[in-house]
DNA sequence: CGCTGATGGTAACGCGGTTTAGTTGAATCG
DNA sequence: CGATTCAACTAAACCGCGTTACCATCAGCG
């Protein structure tokens, strides 16, 4: 290909007023045919459709806006440091279903990665004054998390994942009757169920849990949830550990289960990237899986299935999960009214790492 | 806390004409003082700034799109089917990367996934005719790549990270000059060099690769520079098998290198999930590692230090690497002029999966 | 004292859409 | 046949900002 010498012609994007001109029509009739809103005969809303398709028209996002008060976008923000997400596949699988309920209706997502929870409201202050988006999806609720507040009284509708507490819940916040906000909670308290009637229909009595951050809403839940599965069975023990998702806490945490004088004779690890630290701590004792000890991962990933042995973890679609959310966004914004929902329990497959409990 | 009853007075994000009123000046002068221009005394402008402040006032990103030319935001696609990056961590540090370069600027991050690369083309025109972003970060490019060509023609300012051609080259695409495409290239051929010169010196003659995908521009490359350099040191064999970078195929590819008449001793693998995946079915055919064969891993993440045997990788900071992108990026916004520069030969950490051949 | 030039400010316009209020021309009706 | 009504379309205002042109005031100066 030779050296392209003579540049197109310079690249400027077509407005209304080019398909105007070109449909030998008014702008506003433009506005009309192309919205579908009545004021223009159907021959001319073709012609007018057809000459905006061929100048490749769209409508800029930034006028629209402006007249509009649609933005043409949500927001997602994620507050953790960046090395805790080192090998946790929730989140791009998360973005992805999200993604996929957004695309079809053209809206954008703006994406951003804060340190804390008080930024990401700074964050979501800035976003609406600018009006950057319409909406938020909210992740990693908190024990007591200012966000909902803080979207509240903006008035921003969003979606909060796995957050709040159960609907009815006393400790559910009161908010502002304007508050826009509907909730996908996970019933973690279930979820904990499966894994513990597995473990204790395996014969296991003495669980150790190597969970999340402390502040984290789903950590105190699942926390909570073993104690009182381990009281209503009357486990031997249940211990929980809290750490910052990364793997050398969860191998430090595993190591102090394990150091135990009656160490746990199961370990359910909140990630997928402790559940591995896990294991490997387990080999460097010499203890064999699931023989001495069984393992299972709250989140599945490739490497639960690719790993020997294949790691028993809870499954649930991340992208489904996601794409749930975007949608309740979408409804949100429609003008629908906010709503509480749970999300479908998920699903523990069993593999390999958990077995009966040496005798 | 109880029921709220009397909502907040409705919250309308403040204007300039909110921030004017209160200042006692006109719209035009509190536009000034903020935007640091001369025309109002230092004492107007420090008082409107601190009305502007008090209202919590912030330059609408539509207006400012609409008459300034500048959305305020850059894009970024990506053109994998979502289960080829069930493991990866790379893109997650890179946005991580991204997002840091970004934040200080107050430029947002807009992100989609899309199929292929047609529909990236797509979005890009959608994107520039909607006037949503500024400018894209390329990932992946493939080997005949319709992107560039795309952007040049838009005249949408770019950086293409690990792309193209090295500059000179011959096949180095020609693009209008108007082109405003910035590329951070990565040194694949070097960083092969790194680790077939590790395992040459290991005492490795038979290595085998398991490949990204064919119409990776990378992939192409690093298959390249593995034959060249097994020509130059007169390596036994080197056989470069292309995958889509998921476990099944890393695996799947695994399974025919192993079964090859002379199989070979050391495994090359262009991400962390399939070299993971090797290391397993190593493990089903009863290979250890590396006393039977060694294997690499093409990207680092925290499974290849948290796994045993721990992973010999290719450590490079896709954090880093992102921010550069991105800085690279706002220089162009600003004005800068397209530059080719070379991502830092990444480093090869060796650790426990890479040791001397069987005898 | 009138002219000049700088200073500090305002009015008006454009960006690209949406929306409301008119303005036509033709058909309908008394 | 003139008045009424409606469909089809246009003109103009508006959204919130940046920007340019313009205008008042005042100091300096011949």
């Amino acid at each position: 290909m030779s050296e392209i010498e003579s540049d197109a012609p310079p690249p400027r994007r077509p407005t209304m007023k080019d398909v105007a001109r070109e449909a030998g029509v008014s702008t506003s009739a433009v506005s009309f045919a192309l919205n579908n809103r009545p004021g223009v005969s159907d021959s001319t809303r073709r012609r007018v459709i057809r000459v905006a398709d061929r100048l490749g028209w769209r409508p800029s996002s930034a006028a629209r806006a402006l007249s509009g008060e649609s933005a043409g976008a949500v927001g997602m923000v994620l507050a953790r440091p960046a090395d805790s997400l080192g090998g946790e596949s929730f989140f791009l699988q998360l973005v992805s279903g999200i993604q996929a309920s957004l695309a079809p209706r053209d809206q954008a997502l703006v994406f951003q990665m804060v340190d804390d929870v008080q930024a990401e409201c700074e964050l979501y202050r800035r976003w609406w004054a600018e009006g950057r988006v319409d909406g938020v999806i909210v992740v990693d609720p908190r024990v007591s998390d200012p966000r909902p507040e803080t979207l509240a009284v903006l008035g921003l509708p969003a979606v909060i994942i796995g957050g709040m507490e159960a609907p009815g819940s006393p400790d559910a916040p009161q908010l502002p009757r304007r508050a826009r906000l509907s909730n996908i909670w996970a019933d973690d308290s279930g979820a904990m169920d499966l894994i513990v009637r597995h473990l204790y229909g395996l014969g296991h009595r003495r669980i150790g849990h190597i969970a999340g951050t402390p502040g984290f809403a789903h950590t105190a839940r699942r926390i909570a949830s073993l104690r009182a599965a381990a009281r209503r069975l009357g486990l031997e023990h249940a211990v929980s550990v809290t750490t910052d998702f990364t793997d050398r806490q969860g191998a430090k945490a595993a190591r102090r289960l394990f150091s135990a004088p009656v160490p746990p004779t199961a370990l359910i690890c909140d990630n997928e990237v402790m559940a591995v630290a896990a294991v490997s701590v387990a080999a460097e004792r010499g203890l064999l899986i699931p023989r001495d000890v069984s393992v299972v991962s709250w989140e599945d990933s490739v490497i639960c299935h690719t790993l020997h042995p294949q790691l028993t973890a809870l499954v649930r679609k991340a992208d489904e999960f996601g794409g749930r959310a975007a949608a309740q966004l979408l409804a949100l914004l429609d003008g629908g009214a906010p709503r509480q929902l749970q999300d479908p329990l998920p699903r523990l497959e069993s593999r390999e790492s958990t077995g009966a409990p040496p005798a």
